[in-house]
RNA sequence: GGUGGGUUCGUAUAACGGUUAGUACUCAAGAUUUUCAUUCUUGCAAUAGGGGUUCGAUUCCCCUACCCACUACCA
């Protein structure tokens, strides 16, 4: 029987999602909607001791900003399904919520003889692992030594049956079967063969906290669920084998999910998987949101450092994959037609800081004027700039508008100029908080002269010359007459440099003399492209305060 | 230590067992431009080492080295 495809995503709520895991989230992502499936998340919070406030809702968050929207687990609001519905027939979708359900599993396991209770406690195993280290051996729980140990399999029942009740701390273990060689297939790895002499009887179930591990509550929760492909970290490669015995001990074979094991995010430099320590050090973030932790202290995240999430989230599925040509730009939905497991790489990758700049910038280029003019103007705001729609409200607004669209002295400028603005930037920068940093002189006259440039350029000889430039376009009215509107970038060019190169003036210095006058720098934007925004008085104004300035 | 996984330019990666080992990022140089940036062109740079199998190996097999993960009543 066909069953329709239904993969996972499930996290542990135990701080910030790290980009490993988004890319995780994202390739179970685009495994399902390629066919057609669902994509579920499921909140693994077995362990009550590490559960942090605020992990679930980040995670949740993270996966939205991405466009990584989840068709089961989680609601419209943002918020864990905790009962079911028809949308939701198999919520609830927290592992705390469902401790009833792996109680009568694990005692399913017990009663088929395919696991056991185990009375030894914490201190009594971390004793024997001591014990065997100092004879330079390993301590495995399991075939070899459960006879010796604490458990109803070691001990008569009339023994260990009232132990039930009268200790909390006892635990259900598999009971991991002697010399077998476990065979799997993984998706992405191939064939994989497991002698289970090298395994352990792993806790399933701890009466404790009435809570089950990682594995068992996996295992129940993936056939509940009816999950049909299980793409997670390499990290859970080694624990493999006891999933295919787990499924083989419950009788559910017929339906056990295929597995694909991705390989794990690296440092950028070094060895190691990458960690969150490696972002602060190397100066990229490591997560996609900003987080604060409970002291205060804040991650950084790509998303409030200026990246869009089509960028993130494109960068981030290149990392481990690719289509098989050249293409490196994808959509989402371009990576969903594209994308497959076989295409998917075994080894960890390092991961490049640069590349995810480089993405960055080919979206900002991609995204048109009036969008990035959107972005833009919080961050112009931010700089005490206003920005008003049209020159009627900048009227209202006190304002006295240029032809041009802008006030410089009281700050104000219209949508149109900043969007003018921005497709004659756009092209050189990375993000949009770079626009301030490229063209701030297009909305504030320069407070100072580059030093450095001045002593190059701010000679006697040029700035006499480029005075009398900036008079000539001044005086330019691009044939519409003296109080007609501004000349375009097209309109001055070919004039003004016919005006220098016609007096044979050396270009260069005129114009970065111009540039300094202009701008405060002699590097940055054509004198065409500057005067053409900000207009003859401006111009003449900014002339005039570098005459005072600079003499 | 044991078990499992992995190894192509600095990085991400491509290459039915047959290619001058390709592409992108980074870096460098040149061209263009009034400067800077963009753009364009060019360049630097790799099959971990050793054995096999084969007419022929980046590709298949073995060994070694190195890297990673796991080895918890964490996930």
């Amino acid at each position: 029987m066909e069953r329709k495809t239904r993969v996972r995503f499930a996290p542990s709520p135990t701080g910030p999602l790290h980009i490993g895991g988004v890319r995780t989230a994202l390739y179970n992502y685009l495994y399902a909607k390629q066919h057609g499936g669902d994509f579920i998340i499921r909140i693994e919070d077995t362990d009550s001791q590490r559960f942090v406030p605020g992990a679930e809702e980040y995670i949740i968050e993270a996966l939205n900003w991405c466009g990584i929207i989840p068709d089961e687990g989680v609601d419209a609001d943002g918020k864990v399904v905790e009962t079911p519905s028809e949308r939701h027939p198999h919520a609830p979708y927290r592992q705390s919520q469902r401790r009833d359900i792996y109680r009568k599993y694990a005692e399913q396991l017990v009663e088929s003889g395919y696991a056991y209770y185990a009375f030894d406690t914490p201190e009594e195993l971390a004793a024997k692992r001591a014990e065997a280290e100092s004879c330079k051996e390993t301590f495995i729980y399991n075939h070899t030594t459960r006879g010796s140990l604490r458990n109803s399999l070691s001990m008569p029942e009339s023994e260990w049956r009232p132990l039930l009740e009268t200790h909390t701390d006892w635990t259900v273990r598999f009971r991991m079967p002697e010399d077998r060689v476990v065979k799997m297939d993984d998706l992405i790895r191939g064939h994989v063969e497991v002698n289970t002499d090298t395994l352990d009887d792993k806790v399933l179930w701890k009466r404790a906290d009435e809570l089950p591990t990682y594995h068992l509550a996996n295992i129940v929760d993936d056939h509940l669920m009816e999950i049909t492909e299980v793409i997670r970290g390499e990290e859970w490669l080694p624990s493999l084998p006891l999933h295919y015995l787990l499924y083989e001990a419950f009788g559910w074979t017929d339906t056990m999910p295929r597995f694909a094991h991705l390989s794990l995010l690296l440092k950028p430099d070094g060895k190691g998987k990458l960690s969150k320590r490696d972002g602060d050090r190397l100066g990229f973030p490591v997560f996609p949101l900003q987080w604060v932790n409970s002291e205060g202290e804040i991650t950084r995240g790509y998303r409030e450092d200026g990246y869009f999430p089509e960028a993130f989230v494109n960068m981030l599925a290149m990392l481990g994959w690719n289509p098989g040509d050249d293409r490196e730009l994808f959509t989402l939905d371009g990576l969903v037609q594209a994308f497959s497991l076989e295409r998917v790489i075994k080894s960890g990758a390092k991961f490049n800081p640069d590349k995810a700049k480089w993405y960055n910038k080919e979206y900002l280029r991609m995204k048109s004027d009036e969008e990035l003019t959107d972005l833009f103007i919080p961050v112009l705001e931010s700089h005490g700039i206003k920005v008003v729609e049209c020159p009627k409200c900048a009227l209202t607004a006190g304002a006295e508008l240029t032809a041009c669209g802008a006030d410089f002295k009281n700050g104000i400028f219209t949508r149109d100029y900043v969007s003018g603005v921005v497709a004659l930037i756009k092209e050189r920068a990375t993000f949009v908080a770079d626009f301030w940093d490229i063209a701030s002189y297009l909305f504030v006259a320069p407070a100072s002269y580059n030093e450095k440039d001045a002593a190059k350029f701010w000679k006697e000889e040029n700035y006499t010359l480029a005075f009398q430039v900036a008079d000539f376009i001044c005086g330019f009215d691009g044939g519409y007459g003296p109080a007609g509107p501004e000349f375009t970038k097209e309109e001055i060019e070919s004039p003004m440099e016919e005006f220098i190169r016609s007096r044979e003036w050396p270009m260069g210095k005129v114009m970065n003399c111009l540039r300094l006058a202009l701008a405060g720098t002699s590097s940055g934007l054509g004198i065409a492209d500057i005067v053409s925004r900000i207009g003859r008085k401006e111009v003449a104004s900014r002339i005039s305060a570098i005459r005072s300035a600079l003499g």
